[in-house]
DNA sequence: GTAATATATGATTATAAAGGTCTTATATTT
DNA sequence: AAATATAAGACCTTTATAATCATATATTAC
């Protein structure tokens, strides 16, 4: 259906999170509690950033996470496979690492007649998720942090 | 996960076919018996372009589906909104139709904080899906109709 | 007018993907 | 040792996708 799952947004949005703490080590309950979403979910989507090396995990007491990379390093192609484990696929028979169609299980032509537009689709999809980063996500609203409480401040 | 449905691609490659035939009426049996598919889903799809303007169905002995524009006036973004019913949406809260937010039953936040940068990747998407025709899937293999049957020529 | 051909459309079922919870293990600090 | 925090897999529920089945309607040809 073209829709970005819902981990993806969340990880969209604990990405912004943590970029807008810059530095500041950041508990995944303090994501989820902000996000009004459950801890479990939050931890996991942190976890595979995490494994991708998109953010750096401190285990522990006092524990928390932070960017791994400034914020326009980090593009909307590789939260994408981080989170799903494998980059954006329109359909099953596009994908760079399998030019030979092993792959593709899709019985309707022994030769898909649609391959090549589709890949081509693809690489311009592609070239977009790649184009965005998480700094374009840093601008509405601002977060402020005044003392221990973190305010959302509309513009 | 950012994928077309099969239904999206079955279109395409119905739409496909049609154009290749320029102007004879192509049944719904010959498309899904060429492609190896199930002639009611193949008619299912047709069904729901035709209902969108996208290809004309005359119904009787004889009948059949062509085009109702030229292939380069088809857009990608038609041939998804014919078959899902609506415009591709990345993330549920970003619609055109939409502008107040009242569809949104994300509960993350009262005012998103991805929203704004979403609204932006959806319309490059968008811009993306428009730019995109049957035309364009038109070139590869070359169809020739020889005496009664049609056959696929690789290049 | 009726048989044949073809589309129109809703109901139903099966499978897969997504979304979320629960549980246990591991690491680190105090 | 207690508290805090991440790691990771098992499990369950819901939703979306995919496909089939069944029936109705329209048109043509004879």
């Amino acid at each position: 259906m073209l829709r970005f799952t819902k981990k993806t947004e969340y990880a969209l949005l604990s990405l912004q999170y943590i970029a807008y703490k810059e530095g500041v080590l950041v508990p995944a309950k303090e994501i989820a509690d902000s996000l009004g979403l459950s801890f479990e979910i939050i931890a996991k989507v942190l976890h595979l950033l995490g494994k991708n090396g998109l953010i750096q995990s401190i285990q522990g007491a006092q524990g928390g996470y932070l960017l791994n990379k400034e914020p326009q390093k980090i593009s909307l192609s590789d939260v994408i496979t981080a989170i799903e484990g494998k980059p954006s696929q329109l359909v099953e028979c596009v994908s760079g690492d399998d030019p030979d169609d092993t792959n593709c299980s899709c019985t309707v032509y022994s030769n898909c007649t649609i391959k090549d537009p589709m890949t081509i689709i693809q690489k311009k999809m592609d070239e977009m998720l790649q184009s965005i980063s998480i700094q374009d996500f840093l601008h509405t609203p601002i977060y402020h942090t005044l003392s221990d409480s973190t305010v959302t401040i509309d513009l």
